[in-house]
DNA sequence: TACACCACCGTTGCATGCAAGCGGCGGCGC
DNA sequence: GCGCCGCCGCTTGCATGCAACGGTGGTGTA
C-alpha cells in the first residue's frame, strides 16, 4: 500500500464526496493504518489534516468521527458556499473557450455517471463540478475551500436525506455553463443561487419533523435504503453530535500575547 | 509551558499576523518543541495543521518554512479575499446594533494601537478586522478562511514591502462600518473593494523594479529596518521559494478509485 | 429485580529512538 | 587556483512503546 498522509486524507474526502463514508462514522487509527499499510503515526497525521479542514472531529481517547453537522451548521455551510460561488461568478470577467470546453467535459462525465449505476461516482461528480468551476475560474485557493465545503454539504445531505434529484442538478449545471459561455454572468449567478437553493431546500422537509419520527425512520428495516456500502452497520457516532466544529478551537479574534 | 498543537498553530498564525514571523522563516521542530515545552510529536502536529492551512511548507528532511508567495500567489490571494469579503457583504441583509457596536469597538482598538508604538499589535488588529467582520456577519466558516487568507496577504505585504499606511487602513475600516451601520451595503461593498485594492496596490510598485534593485535593498545595512525581533538573522529560506503551495498535492478533480 | 461499583479492554496521546537524506565543508586531484 | 567528490552533522520521517482514559460488562448488594 504505502500511502502518504495527504493521500490518505484525500481518499477520505473523496469517499465522503462519493457518499461512501457517512456522517458520524468512526475512523479508527489502527483500522486505517492496516488498510493503508502504514503506521498509526502517518494515519494520525492524515486525521489531523482532516480535522483542520473541518471534516472530522476527534473525541479525546475515544476516536475520530466524521462530523455530523447540525441544522445551524448546515445553514452556515450553504451560506458560505453561496457567498464563495456567487462571488466567484461575479468576479469573473470572461471565460475563454478552453474553460467552457473543460466544464462541458465535466458535465459529460456527469451525464455518463447518471446513465450508469455507480451512485458514488455520480455524487462525487455532481459535487466536484463546483470545485472544478472554481479551478477553471482561476482560483485554486477557493477551489480548496469549496472542496471542503462541498464535502460538508454532502454530509449534510446524507444526514438530512436530501430529496434533490441528481438529474436536476446536472441539468442546472448545464444551464449555468451555458450562461457562462454566453457571457451572461448575471444570469449564471442567478442560476447558481437557485441551484444551491434547490439543493438546500431538498433537506428542509426534515426540519419540521419531530426527532422521534426521524429516529423511527433511521431505525426502519433496511429495505430500499440508499445506505452506502459500508463494511458494517456501526453505531451512529459520538454523543456530542452537534459539538462545535473542529476549527472553532481557534479563539475568536484575540490579539497576540 | 505545555501547549496543545492547535494552540501552537494559532500562536504561529498570530505571530504572522503581527509581522513577527517573516516569509521564508524556518520553523525547526526541536526549536519549537523547546520553546513550548513539548515533544517534537506535538510540534509536528501543529506544523502539519499549518501546512494544511497553506501557511507553511515542508521541504523534505530540510525543514518547515513559512511560505513566500509569488506574485501570482499574491494575485490569487487578493482575488480570493475580494470574492469572499464582497460576497459576504452582499449576502448580508441587515446588521443589528450589537454588531455595529462590536465592530466599532474593534476599530477603537485599532486606533489605540495606532497611537501606541506596538507595530505588531497594529498589524494584527488591522488584519483581524476582516476576520472579525466575517464573524460578526455570522459565518465562522468563512472567518476561518479569511484568517488564513489574511495571514497570507500579510506575508505578501512583508515580502513585497507594502506602502499602504496603517492609518489609511483604519480610516477605511471606519468608512466601511459606517456604511454598514447606515444599511448601505452597496456602498460598503464598494468601499471594501477599494480598500483591498489599496492594500494590493501598495505592493505593485516593486513589481516593475528589476530583481537586482530588490536584492540590493534586501542586503542594505540594517538601519531603519522594520524587521521583526527575530532571534537571529537567518538565511532566507528554501531554494524553491515559489514552489507550489502545500495543499496543491490535492490532485485537481480526480474521481475516486 | 434494579442499581451501583469495579475491573478489564480497547483506544488515543505522547515521548522517544532510530534511520534516511540533504547541505555544508574539507580534502584531494587537476 | 579551481572544481569535484566524499564525509559528517543536523534535521526530518516514521515506527514503536507505554501510559492514561473512556466505555462496557460483570458482579455484588440493597
Amino acid at each position: 500500500m504505502q500511502a502518504s498522509s495527504s493521500h490518505i486524507a484525500d481518499r477520505v474526502v473523496e469517499a465522503i464526496l462519493a457518499r461512501r463514508i457517512a456522517p458520524g462514522m468512526r475512523l479508527g487509527e489502527q483500522q486505517l493504518a492496516t488498510i493503508f499499510g502504514v503506521s498509526r503515526t502517518v494515519v494520525r497525521e492524515a486525521l489531523t489534516r482532516l480535522s483542520e479542514r473541518g471534516v472530522i472531529t476527534v473525541s479525546t481517547r475515544r476516536g475520530w468521527y466524521v462530523i455530523e453537522p447540525s441544522l445551524a451548521d448546515a445553514e452556515q455551510a450553504f451560506a458560505a458556499r453561496r457567498i464563495v460561488e456567487l462571488g466567484l461568478l461575479r468576479a469573473t470577467q470572461d471565460v475563454d473557450a478552453a474553460t467552457v470546453t473543460r466544464l462541458r467535459a465535466h458535465i459529460a462525465r456527469e451525464r455518463a455517471a447518471l446513465r450508469g449505476d455507480d451512485v458514488g461516482l455520480r455524487s462525487f461528480l455532481l459535487g466536484d463540478f463546483h470545485v472544478c468551476l472554481a479551478e477553471c475560474l482561476g482560483n485554486g485557493l477557493l477551489a480548496d475551500v469549496l472542496r471542503d465545503l462541498t464535502a460538508r454539504t454532502t454530509l449534510i445531505a446524507m444526514l438530512y436525506q436530501s430529496t434533490h434529484d441528481a438529474a436536476d442538478s446536472c441539468a442546472e449545471h448545464v444551464e449555468i455553463v451555458d450562461a457562462l459561455a454566453r457571457g451572461d454572468h448575471e444570469h449564471a449567478s442567478a442560476l447558481m443561487e437557485a441551484h444551491i437553493g434547490h439543493v438546500q431546500q431538498g433537506l428542509r422537509r426534515e426540519t419540521t419533523v419531530d426527532p422521534l419520527t426521524q429516529l423511527r425512520d433511521a431505525l426502519a428495516p433496511v429495505g430500499a435504503s440508499s445506505a452506502p456500502p459500508n463494511p458494517s452497520p456501526r453505531r451512529r457516532g459520538p454523543r456530542h453530535a452537534s459539538a462545535r466544529p473542529p476549527r472553532s478551537q481557534t479563539r475568536p479574534s484575540k490579539e497576540p500575547a
